[in-house]
DNA sequence: CCTGCCGTGGCACTGAGTGTCAATTGCTTC
DNA sequence: GAAGCAATTGACACTCAGTGCCACGGCAGG
């Protein structure tokens, strides 16, 4: 990307962040608050780009130079998510089992949303409902399944070319992830997500454990 | 639809399938046959619509009228396999281990691309490499799902809504489909699906077979 | 003050997808 | 065989997502 090349010498560092990638943070925020609740009242598909660039005050074309779709305003913050979900795989004790340092690592997202009350809810229900974005989301989570398999192979010592066991764990992993998303969802929020999880990994934990690879 | 109403009383009955939907279906299979080489060749973006319409010697309104999108003209045939998988499922005798259940049901889809040779596999490779299309067979696998949960929350006589063993079991058996599609197509269609399948029902089933519920 | 850099807006263009209508085809009925 | 009827098709116009290009304006440093 080549952000900033030369400004990083003097100024900052202390916010780990470069002021443009602030400013950029900024506009991008901007347009997803504008565009969500539209989103969200509307349809996906009844608002418009045109629509969207308007309550934010921007232009089309810079609309576009900050999500590459029009689904991304809505499905970008899922992106990260795939790092963290990896990163907290990557904490786990190495010798923790692989059901639990799995629940942990696929607990992130879901704190996450849970975090966000409300608000999450009304966009996950929104991506839940929305094909184009259903379809999205289940890409990113495709990546998130492929993060977590090289991840546990590189733990377990398995050479992941020969081994089913981890992208089989991961994809069961995020089996159970899906499972308490919609339950979540389905219950307005009003569920709490800690023991639904709980309750997914007792019932998929002996796949995950399991000896037989 | 309403195809037919009247003609249905005379004629045919014979063949089960109507004079319209035979016609129907030849177009749409010129359609795909033009398509398909193209997009494997050039790559799926790289092709419009209009390159494959001129090829099948239709018209670019005419295809629309058979695929809702340029999308479905790869993907279609996907469709029907949703009812095939969950038609093998309810075939299966009642008592049968849930593991072995749906390890014949995921097989139907397996079995189809195996027995269509390179032409399966590059169909199925240019649709894993290719977001767009990946997208779109990651939602019809989500249909799949439900309908898999809906048929074994039945054939065990489970409530769906309380309890989570269904929707997690038919999405632990995908990702076993999901493994086996990718070591398949990965290396060209020569490795056997038939003993993957088992070594990936071997890791999983111990989840799907297991009592804690 | 000038100069190079970057973000932005405007514009034109491609390509997917849809509504509409007129022409055509095929099959029934008189 | 001719008129009538339903369904399919092709052509045209239109919307909307997404992209390339260029010109304008602020803002740094010399």
């Amino acid at each position: 990307m080549s952000v900033t090349r030369d400004m990083t010498y003097h100024r900052l560092v202390t916010s780990e962040t470069t002021l443009a990638q602030r400013k950029r943070q900024l506009v991008a925020d901007e347009l997803t608050e504008a565009a969500l609740p539209l989103l969200a009242e509307k349809g996906y598909d009844r608002v418009t780009v045109d629509e969207i660039v308007a309550a934010a005050g921007v232009s089309r074309r810079t609309f576009f130079r900050y999500f590459a779709s029009k689904e991304d305003v809505v499905v970008q913050f899922l992106a990260d998510m795939g790092t963290g979900i990896r990163a907290e795989l990557a904490a786990r004790p190495a010798r923790e089992r692989p059901s639990v340092a799995l629940r942990h690592a696929v607990w992130v997202p879901i704190a996450a949303c849970a975090g966000h009350g409300d608000r999450a809810v009304r966009v996950v229900r929104l991506i839940l409902d929305t094909p184009a974005l259903f379809a999205r989301f289940l890409e990113r989570r495709a990546r998130w399944r492929d993060d977590l398999a090289a991840e546990l192979a590189g733990r377990l010592g398995l050479d992941p070319d020969t081994d089913l066991y981890p992208e089989l764990a991961a994809g069961t992993a995020l089996a159970a992830f899906d499972a308490v998303l919609r339950r979540w969802v389905g219950s307005d929020g009003a569920e709490d997500p800690g023991p639904l999880t709980e309750r997914a990994f007792a019932v998929v934990a002996p796949a995950l454990d399991g000896r037989r690879r």
